[in-house]
DNA sequence: TGTACATCAGTGAACGCGCGTTCACTGATGTAC
DNA sequence: TGTACATCAGTGAACGCGCGTTCACTGATGTAC
């Protein structure tokens, strides 16, 4: 005698949250996830339209993953902000996270940035996804050195971000063969001690 | 009393490079173009099935769409480099010239990636393509100065392409506002002087 | 110069696919009196 | 404790769409004798 309605083929909890951890499996296990609505509901063993009690549409379950994933990344990247100390040696640390994290997550990655972009960020919004936003671009300005001069800092967490967005980029795309020594080396080579 | 065939609508040349232009100008129009064969046969006034007498399949397409961009790409770092002289200002110069045809270039930039991701270019292969590519590559690495260690250039080489290429997706996706004195900024940030 | 023939770039119809979304519905659960 | 009713998470059928690709075809152009 089943306590939850018989008509729910997912084995527990409600539909909202299986369809979430559906959807952030295959943005684990595979290059190119197919996340779209229909997809997603045959495999959770439901009809689509069952989705449409949970998300107005499907936009919203992408932003929904895409949010997971930011808060998984922010938190990711805090992480090694708080076991790496400052100065050099800190940042090439948390540098190199980004992009471990990166090659770990890569269709996650895409879809952050996919969605993110679509989103209007330019004030800062009261959105869970402006804030989780927000924090990660947090995160990336506490990489700089303290020794950076003030009006620089700015600038300096812009190249780290590019840094290490950009090689993460060229990996996940094919471009470089993933090499961690090699990751390291070259986020080594920013070096903002005299600036 | 045309001299060209009175079933072919397009008005001056083959069809093969009536659709690879009316596929540039979407590029360079539009931000998220469709490249797909139907689309873009109907708006040449044409059969769909017409565009199989050109192209093998809608893939072959996008192939030819992204190689043409990337001889362009090639090209202009090319001509960069050139116009600039060797050291660090001549870095920054031909840093700035690939974000600038990055923003200016968007679609084309990002069909470039995609396909070349697709293609195996692990081995120097013969095609087109990988010429292409290999051109950018060495456009790239033509940026280090020349007072670098030798055994230092492949990692510095790279930490160039990230950097531009990284900055270039966080502007493209809309993370960061587009300012030209901040990209020049932030690539002048990198200094390989002391390496 | 005329004629038979191969070539080749087009055509429209059709196949099969999957998608997002809307609709009217059903049946179980919770709640008020 | 029983009954009427609202709520709500599901259902299957359907709409309309556009896609890539295959097929048998037509009609103009070029070529060999």
């Amino acid at each position: 005698m089943p306590d939850r309605p018989v008509n729910a083929p997912y084995h527990h909890g409600d539909l909202r949250t299986a369809a979430l951890q559906l959807g952030m499996e295959r943005l684990a296990n595979q290059e190119q996830p197919d996340l779209g609505l229909r997809a997603l509901a045959r495999d959770l063993g439901v009809s689509a339209t069952a989705l449409y009690r949970h998300f107005p549409n499907k936009d919203a379950l992408l932003d929904a993953l895409a949010l997971e994933g930011l808060n998984r990344l922010g938190r990711h990247q805090a992480e090694a902000t708080a076991k790496a100390g400052g100065g050099r040696d800190g940042f090439a640390e948390v540098g190199v996270t980004y992009v471990t994290w990166a090659v770990e997550n890569p269709a996650l990655l895409r879809l952050i940035y996919h969605r993110i972009g679509q989103v209007d960020l330019t004030t800062d919004d009261p959105t869970a996804m402006g804030e989780a936003f927000h924090q990660l671009r947090a995160g990336i300005a506490a990489m700089i050195p303290d020794e950076m001069r003030k009006d620089q800092r700015a600038a300096a967490a812009l190249h780290a971000w590019s840094l290490v967005h950009g090689l993460a980029m060229l990996i996940l795309d094919g471009q470089v063969e993933y090499d961690p020594a090699m990751v390291r080396k070259v986020v080594l080579m920013t070096d903002f001690k005299d600036s």
